[in-house]
DNA sequence: CCGAAGTCGAACACTACTGTTCGAATTGAA
DNA sequence: TTCAATTCGAACAGTAGTGTTCGACTTCGG
């Protein structure tokens, strides 16, 4: 949101309302198709289109609030994740899954941010709730139940990584939103848990094809 | 490259060299920025703008014949890799090296084919290599060196998004090119792997949609 | 109820592209 | 040598967006 109130008065309720309106939409709208228009994003906010570049110079600025607005989001839900009291590895567990949630909630935004705002930017953005996937990676690698033999930027990539290509599997219908997190889970888990030598013919236990 | 040949003369040799030399300009503009123009490209090919246009008649007739002249490329190099010997596993390992190397030399053209031809077309251009990879899982998956709790279809996209996630990490310079296959191999071979008993809760995420 | 803040649509200037057409100049192939 | 294939630059038309300006209208806030 433009915090940058020029001259100290207050915003009137309307604006902040359609402010409101509009970084709802514009999350919509960008989630729906990255190239959309200023246009299209002020009609689906049901404001005009002069109201909208009031308040957002310029589409990199609208992209820009609405990232802010969605990582926010994960931020907030990815807090509220309660890892203090669980060993590294199940907290990491929950903070997937609950990681999961929130990207299902904007999924395709990603690739519109990727092409607006750049790969950088969009990086910086994601700082913030990915430290919190880094910092429990550290952890885990402390107590040993991460493996320390990739570097750990790496393997918060992985997660990461892993996060947004489940987004793409279920936008083509080959996985289901609710399926998306144990998959996530059952596939992360063996990749950044320390490596056990020696694993010849094994098989798993009650393999259901 | 265009193989409609209207009347059945044959092309000139000139003719030939241009579309070579736009292909393969083509090629590296697309990957330095996928939103480069017509006229971009006719100049790095060192080609009028008229005689790119008389040779691929859209921008996206052009992207076509990029990808496939990439793909082409994947396809030999991964189809030159001996696999018949190996075991399943062993064999998977060297498939996921030559991978990269075909992948790191086309690293962003990724994305600019992403936005330009949509992800579908993509897919499948990508159909033919990522059918090696899923023939060799589905081998690994018969004689147990590969997993079967997790869909087929979700362990041949696990392989396919974390090689492009390598790509990033390089284009970022968080890794190294020559690094990359050794993070990859580590990373990858542990996630398709059978799991050992004792993980996770007891539901099967074997669903797909 | 008054004034300022906010909104509206319409129109404008601008930019950057795509794809086409022209005639003139080359150049490969027979 | 000859001719068709091919190339070239330049210019054109068309499209689609961005961001701005205008004057009139509405609504909030005190």
């Amino acid at each position: 949101m433009p915090t940058d109130r020029k001259h100290g008065g207050r915003r009137r309720a309307d604006a902040e309302r359609n402010i409101e309106a509009i970084v709802a939409a514009a999350l919509a709208e960008f989630c729906r198709n990255p190239g959309v228009s200023m246009t299209d994003i002020a009609r689906a906010a049901g404001v005009g289109r002069v109201t909208l570049y009031g308040h957002f110079p310029s589409r990199e600025d609208l992209l820009d609030a609405v990232m802010a607005r969605a990582i926010e989001d994960a931020r907030a839900t990815l807090g509220a994740v309660p890892t203090d009291g669980l060993p590294a590895r199940d907290a990491l567990a929950a903070l997937i899954r609950s990681a999961w949630q929130v990207l299902d909630r904007h999924r395709r935004l990603h690739a519109a941010a990727v092409q607006i705002i750049g790969p950088d930017r969009l990086r910086e953005h994601h700082e913030q709730p990915l430290l919190l996937v880094e910092d429990l990676l550290d952890r885990g690698r402390r107590d040993g139940t991460v493996r320390a033999d990739l570097p750990p930027h790496w393997l918060a990539t992985t997660v990461y990584s892993m996060l947004h290509a489940a987004a793409l599997e279920v936008d083509a219908g080959r996985l289901t939103s609710a399926g998306a997190a144990d998959v996530l889970e059952a596939t992360l888990l063996p990749a950044i848990s320390p490596v056990r030598q020696r694993d010849g013919g094994g098989r798993g236990p009650g393999d259901t094809a």
